[in-house]
DNA sequence: GAATGACCAAATTGTATTTTTAGTCAATCC
DNA sequence: GGATTGACTAAAAATACAATTTGGTCATTC
């Protein structure tokens, strides 16, 4: 390792820039600028722009599920754990710069690698989820199913009453929001008997 | 009534145009022309081209709406009731060439005038299950809740499984698709005891 | 008096020109 | 002598401007 790191100069110049400009309004000059290396010396670590933002998503993908991996418990029932993760992933996403500015690219110029980006976060909460729900199964804690199937429904279920929703209505209250997913959840509308 | 129904002649020349070619590329020139009426007759009727396509529009609606409303059967359960409500307008949205087109024209062009016509058919959706889903409530035969959250979760989860589901997997088989829809609405998924 | 199409301003599209950008590589540095 | 660099290039994107198209009008025609 040299006196600096200029691979991790280069990855933090890079981190920020993405966040704050998204991916087509981030050149590899200005990263250049901010990480104080030449130009030449950002290709000496990446191949090209597209894989160095690709290091950059892998770390906050990785963090993402980090946090939601916090959140499980075996011994919490799987309601529970499924709403936890959810909340904190989606507050994640509306908190974290990168993902803000990410999908404002997409509505606004619809840049493909922003695209592909978020496509990519959907497809790690998925099979975080799969996952999930699978083990659950496996433990006999909710009932058999396609869990691929299931993990899609739950998630867009809870993208829709939380950002959607938000979108043409006021928010709705956690304790609502929970509610709701409970509903659907563990016992659906079926009248108390 | 004249010897030719001039007004009738401008509709269907202009469903024919917006269904085919959306609404940005529909001119009035081009509705005229295949209408076979002067251009400045369209404008006897219509105060411009945004109402003219809100007739049309509006009669896909009550259309839509029609179908819908033929699938709701007093005496059936709630659950089969929403489903094939639910089923015929997802059917109808992907046979009829005006919302086919309008999405069409979303995702590439961005108009905002098919933006705002098909959230005007996802709204009398919502309208439409919200009535269904209080008038469920009212009989008893579900539980209480707030109508409107429901709706909105119902129609979105129903999307995802459908036309969403279809854009990434081979699409689901119908007994599938009920089933899990089912599920949702009825048990959750808790274990069976 | 209903119907029309030539007409116009505004918007859209096409095009030529300039600027910016991703990526390279010979020269430089330590 | 391998790491580092920034001037350089081809390609892409932005800009400026000309040409065309389009929604809407209204004097004229039927």
């Amino acid at each position: 390792m040299a006196v600096v790191d200029r691979r991790e100069q280069v990855l933090h110049a890079a981190a920020q820039s993405f966040s704050l400009f998204g991916y087509k309004a981030t050149t590899m000059d200005q990263v250049a600028k901010i990480a104080n290396v030449g130009k030449g010396t950002i290709y000496t670590f990446f191949e090209n722009k597209e894989e160095l933002f690709d290091e950059i998503l892998l770390g906050a993908i990785r963090e993402l599920r980090h946090r939601a991996e916090a959140e499980i418990h075996a011994e919490r029932p799987f309601f529970e754990n499924v709403y936890h993760a959810l909340d904190t992933i989606v507050e994640f996403r509306e908190e974290h710069e990168l993902f803000l500015k990410l999908s404002q690219e997409l509505r606004d110029i619809g840049t493909p690698q922003a695209k592909a980006a978020l496509f990519k976060v959907e497809s790690v909460v998925l099979q975080f989820l799969e996952r999930l729900i699978r083990e659950s199964m496996d433990k006999g804690a909710i009932r058999e199913g396609n869990a691929e199937v299931i993990a899609f429904g739950i998630l867009k279920l809870f993208i829709a009453m939380t950002v959607e929703w938000d979108m043409h209505h006021p928010p709705m209250r956690k304790e609502e929001l929970k509610e709701h997913i409970f509903t659907f959840l563990t016992q659906g509308f079926t009248a108390a008997p």
